[in-house]
DNA sequence: CGGAACTATTAGAACCTGTGATTATCCTGG
DNA sequence: CCAGGATAATCACAGGTTCTAATAGTTCCG
């Protein structure tokens, strides 16, 4: 698999997996976006294509860099995103209803079909992630997963992404920590 | 900061963050990374060599392909990648006990004392973390997190970094999932 | 002994991302 | 009303990183 647009995560590596909350993050987060990444190349997406088509399709008409802010993407890197996706007849540069410079994006109905399938495959990430958790243990770490996300977006003033985006997919990196 | 060496993560971004497992173990994955990375860079150190010094630490006289397969860094990556470390005095090429044609890499005093540096950031990145978290849940967190990373191992075949190694820090990317 | 496989390295191409400049448009203040 | 400054989308370049292919020197097995 060629230098794929997606994921390129510098290697990190840890010695011997050291019990750390950080370390397993990490390292969770890196496998479970490798997976996704991975089920949503078979559909024919990048992981970033994805997060794109899921903004467009929560919040019609929006303009290129206001989907580029949240997903951290530069405007001159959403110009070729978008006209990839469009080219494909996914979404649409529609002129914008009150700001004649800018585009409003729309998600066309082959986008939104592609998106269902998209879906599929991270739910199945999800279902593979938990398979071998109980209900209970599910919601647990449901629950702690969300206190440490939390107090993150609580302290990080500039880091903290709008409510519920996380930028880094495999632009390549992701870090790691034993204790 | 130029496209810096270490972390890349490809966009991905979410709508709004769905409450699933996949997606905040994907999203507070590509921070932890991002702040190890960070803390790491004040040390004058990138993601990838501190797992590489990590590795060579635990496990001296490996030779450069070894440490590659376990980092998941291709051989003519790891000549740079050493080549660095070693001009800078981190480590040392030394010849391989019994073949003649690979190096055995040690780690140099200078290497050691920057890599307890390094560790001390690492720490520093965990209490972050978790600081957030009750000694009882972060116990709890952890065996959940071990519990998924366990079955993980299991079932990739392919996938399955060597004992506990994981190979993306930032190469630029991280999957999400909302459910 | 001899060919096949392997380690480290180098050279060159491909890829992606960031910066700066460009055109069209909006907006605020005089 | 009409400059002047800021903004949206692009484009053209430069820089940095990684992959592929090819090359010496070695080792291993038949």
């Amino acid at each position: 698999m060629p230098p794929g647009p997606q994921p390129q995560h510098p290697p990190f590596g840890a010695g011997q997996a050291p019990p750390s909350v950080a370390y397993l993050l990490s390292t969770l987060g890196y496998e479970v976006s490798r997976d996704l990444g991975a089920r949503l190349a078979d559909v024919g997406l990048e992981l970033r294509q994805f997060g794109l088509l899921r903004l467009v399709a929560q919040d019609d008409g929006q303009s290129q860099r206001a989907l580029g802010a949240v997903l951290e993407i530069t405007p001159n890197r959403m110009v070729g995103l978008v006209d990839d996706l469009e080219r494909r007849g996914l979404i649409e540069r529609r002129a914008h209803p009150v700001d004649r410079r800018a585009y409003a994006l729309a998600l066309t109905d082959a986008g939104r079909a592609l998106l269902a399938t998209a879906f599929q495959a991270a739910f199945s990430v999800e279902r593979d992630v938990c398979s071998g958790l109980s209900p209970d243990e599910r919601g647990q770490l449901l629950g702690l997963l969300r206190k440490v996300a939390q107090r993150k977006s609580g302290m990080n003033s500039a880091g903290g992404a709008a409510a519920g985006v996380h930028p880094g997919m495999l632009d390549r990196d992701a870090g790691t920590v034993q204790d």
